[in-house]
DNA sequence: TATGAATTACGATAAATTTCGTAGGTTTTG
DNA sequence: CAAAACCTACGAAATTTATCGTAATTCATA
């Protein structure tokens, strides 16, 4: 049984989990909705259904409420969305994207400096 | 009446025509059908949701079978997705995605060369 | 011109996703 | 303790996407 690609609705679960650890679904409806409007038991709904699939874990405690964690690793999720967005959209090319990632967001002194660390680091290991 | 974003079937047939400049139906189709099994009529009725949705043109010649080409351009319909994608997965920050496109693709020397020249233009125009 | 091959138009089905109403249970509180 | 507030489970509707069969049309050609 694969874990299947999470879905755009259960992608924004996954980054309000990542970000602040097991939540109940009162507190991610709360968190996705200053983005969207969404009714309680529409998120409800998703979170059982992620649960199903295997993309959380529910750690029941005492409490009255269920609490929920993701059971996917941020990284590694990434890195999968990103290889497929990568080939759908830029062909493979790693480089154009982010060329295109680079010219088009304005991007901190700090983050440049970074980055051109990593490219040293990309060359030695050549 | 905005023109929505492609889906991933929809970006598979413009990949075609932006590859190839206008094109019929069939051709679209042998040209997708070299990585996925797909019917003629499948692709057809896509290009012909397309064509409703404004993503593309009829450019009808006399010819026998209809010429389609893409209505919207390559690198603007790339940012858009790009800047979505960015969003939805790695919540805007450009300098993870792109340490992360970085890392995980190999990427010859010329193109980090080109990197780094667009790093120096960055910091140029600050 | 009549036949056959290719193309288009149309409609229907299926699957996946998103949404939410309602019923039923639990907890809090007045 | 009774009422109100909150939570879960379940089912169903609405939407979107993908797929393809069939009928109608057009074109080439025998």
């Amino acid at each position: 049984m694969e874990i299947p690609k999470p879905t755009e609705s259960e992608l924004q679960v996954l980054q309000v989990l990542w970000q602040n650890g097991a939540s109940t679904v009162r507190f991610v409806n709360d968190e996705i909705a200053k983005q969207k409007t969404v009714g309680y038991t529409t998120t409800l709904k998703i979170m059982q259904m992620m649960t199903e699939k295997g993309l959380l874990k529910r750690v029941s405690t005492d409490e009255k409420a269920h609490i929920f964690e993701a059971a996917i690793s941020e990284q590694e999720t990434q890195q999968k969305l990103l290889d497929k967005f990568l080939d759908a959209t830029f062909k493979g090319s790693a480089m154009k994207l982010v060329m295109q990632a680079l010219g088009n967001h304005q991007t901190s002194q700090n983050e440049l400096d970074e980055i051109k660390k990593l490219i040293e680091q990309i060359e030695k290991n050549k």
